[in-house]
DNA sequence: GCCGTTTTCGGCCCGACTGTTTTCAGTCG
């Protein structure tokens, strides 16, 4: 499963966080596979997650000698790291790999199949992949099996099957309509008190696996008919009495669990996550003599149990701050509550305009007056249109005498619209050579210039970071747009040198955008390193049509995941006060 | 393999569902 990506690989390092944390999820499984005590496998794991979710190159910072601590890394795995990291190899990765083909941990992938089984069907019909495994099922071989039978080779066929289609994780804006529609169909069924989203969809998560449903009811029987029933299901994975699987006809899962409305918050705190949350919210719960799941808390000594109808109640009984969804994740988040040093969120109605739009003017859709009354009725107070510099052939960059005609324009609406306002941006290409698009003197015409890498993205990371900083050097560039140029699913982010980054950003003053369109770039790891630098972000919807001015929301997201308060996101002052900041 | 305001050894989070089973292990979230 895709995590939060890490931070890419720089010129002097011979592997990156990425391939790093595949290496130890990979001798987790191979543990898992050979029968090792589990808490082992559980310890390469939690190493992976840490370095997978490091803000810097970790390989790189064991070559220079200065080691990051890596939590749960101890001796053993943290010499693991430091051999790889400066060899790119690891002698007990490869002498596992020797005992276990990489087409057994394939299988692995499959629903329901997993260490044990796989070791089985090794062990009885020496299967080392996916294709001998379908074959063998194809052929009624596992109900030779021990323990298996021809359902079991029904199921593995299915699983098979299903793997090529959740090859992808979906993408958050399409998992809140998928879920919004599921909501809308079930909401009035008779006996449903509650129904909200929960899981990563909740935690706001850039993309999501399965769609997480929690239901309050008085009686579950109505509701998971219901769900059974809806036209987009293809097929009901599990029903029982406390939750049910289906699986839509667009192909994502969706989990549904229902509660009594008196176990509300203990339920809604579980199926919200993370895991790594939840196991530190149980761990806490133990040290108070408590033991905590879905149902509530059980008194380890007396067995008493007792609910907690809402998260709050959850929380407090541990001691802790209500943690918001978007921060549960294991990564600090438990040690803030407990000292009561949560941030205050920057949350959407902080957020006083827009700093980054497109109209027809270049490769938008709608006129620049229909995109400023859609954001006005979004409630925004302005938005900074910021349509394309020439050499974006492909968008219909603009010529100086068309931002002339332009700036015309803006100036009639702003009369029509006031007190609504449009400030006067480009988005100014940076060029393969480095060199900006216009000219410093005519920079200086615009109230705000965002800067972005369209081009030359092969470049090694050094020109690009050269490219990068050159642009946050220049007094007139405001902000660096889109910085790490990723598109979910679909690009991988430039290997920056990030720590240089944010580092020059900080010192200019260089906002650094947070872009809610399916780009979700930066992303949370890297926006949290930036603030901690001392760069400022904004958020920005990046919108190329009205409808899109909603990805300004998942902008704001992405800033919570990141801990950001209010005053680290320059959009939360009034249109004066942000063209103050950037002067 | 990690870790310690009760511990340097003995723990390490909890429950539902499934399948093949006559009481439970494996898998999943």
């Amino acid at each position: 499963m895709p995590r939060p990506r890490a931070a890419p690989r720089t010129d002097d390092s011979v592997i990156g966080n990425s391939d790093l944390a595949r290496t130890f999820s990979e001798i987790a499984d191979m543990l898992d596979i050979l029968g090792e005590v589990v808490y082992k496998a559980v310890a390469y794991r939690r190493v992976a997650d840490a370095v997978e979710r490091y803000p810097d190159d970790v390989a790189a910072l064991f070559r220079h000698g200065t080691p990051p601590k890596i939590p749960g890394a101890g001796d053993a795995l943290s010499a693991k790291l430091a051999e790889l990291a400066e060899t790119g190899h690891l002698g007990y990765h490869e002498r596992l790999r020797a005992q276990v083909p990489s087409g057994m941990l394939e299988m692995l992938h499959v629903p329901g199949v997993g260490p044990r089984t796989v070791r089985l069907l090794h062990a009885a019909l020496g299967i080392t992949s996916l294709d001998e495994l379908r074959l063998a099922a194809e052929q009624g071989q596992l109900r030779g099996v021990k323990g298996l039978s021809a359902r079991t080779e029904q199921n593995v066929l299915a699983g098979i099957a299903r793997i090529a289609q959740r090859s992808t994780r979906l993408l958050l804006h399409d998992a809140d309509r998928l879920v919004r529609d599921i909501i809308d169909a079930l909401r009035d069924v008779a006996g449903v008190r509650r129904l909200e989203a929960a899981g990563s969809l909740r935690r706001r998560r850039a993309t999501i696996g399965d769609l997480d449903l929690l239901a309050a009811v008085d009686d579950p029987g109505p509701l998971m008919a219901a769900l059974d029933g809806l036209p987009q299901v293809d097929h009901v994975l599990a029903a029982g009495t406390d939750r049910s699987s289906i699986v839509l006809r667009d192909g994502p899962q969706v989990d549904l669990m229902v509660c009594p409305p008196a176990a509300w918050g203990s339920h809604l705190v579980h199926f919200t996550g993370s895991r790594d949350h939840n196991v530190a919210l149980r761990g806490r719960a133990l040290d108070r003599g408590l033991s905590l799941s879905e149902k509530g808390f059980k008194v380890v000594d007396t067995g008493e149990l007792l609910l907690a109808p809402t998260e709050a109640e959850v929380y407090e009984r541990l001691d802790l701050a209500w943690v918001p969804p978007e921060l549960r994740e294991d990564e600090g988040e438990i040690a803030a509550a407990a000292e009561n040093r949560l941030p205050r969120l920057v949350e959407r109605g902080d957020v006083r305009g827009d700093t980054h739009t497109h109209s027809s003017w270049t490769d938008g859709v709608d006129s620049i007056e229909a995109m400023a009354r859609a954001a006005r009725g979004r409630g925004a107070e302005y938005m900074v249109l910021t349509d394309h510099s020439p050499s974006l052939g492909i968008a219909k960059g603009l010529s100086a005498e068309l931002v002339a005609a332009q700036a015309k324009e803006i100036g009639r609406l702003n009369v029509e619209l006031a007190p609504f306002r449009i400030l006067h941006g480009t988005e100014l290409e940076i060029r393969a050579d480095g060199a900006l698009d216009y000219p410093d003197e005519m920079l200086a015409t615009f109230d705000v210039v965002i800067a972005s890498l369209h081009t030359g993205r092969g470049q090694p990371s050094e020109r690009l970071t050269r490219r990068a900083l050159g642009a946050i050097g220049n007094p007139h560039v405001d902000v660096l747009a889109h910085p790490s140029g990723k598109i979910v699913n679909v690009r991988d982010p430039l290997p920056l040198d990030w720590p240089r980054v944010f580092a020059a950003a900080a010192e200019s003053g260089t906002l650094l955008e947070i872009n809610g369109s399916p780009r979700m770039d930066l992303d949370e790891s890297l926006a949290r390193a930036a603030a901690q630098a001392g760069a400022r972000l904004t958020v920005a919807s990046d919108a190329h049509r009205t409808e899109e001015l909603e990805y300004l929301d998942y902008a704001v997201s992405i800033a919570r995941r990141a801990w950001l308060e209010p005053d680290q996101v320059a959009g939360t002052r009034s249109a004066d006060a942000l063209l103050a900041l950037i002067g």
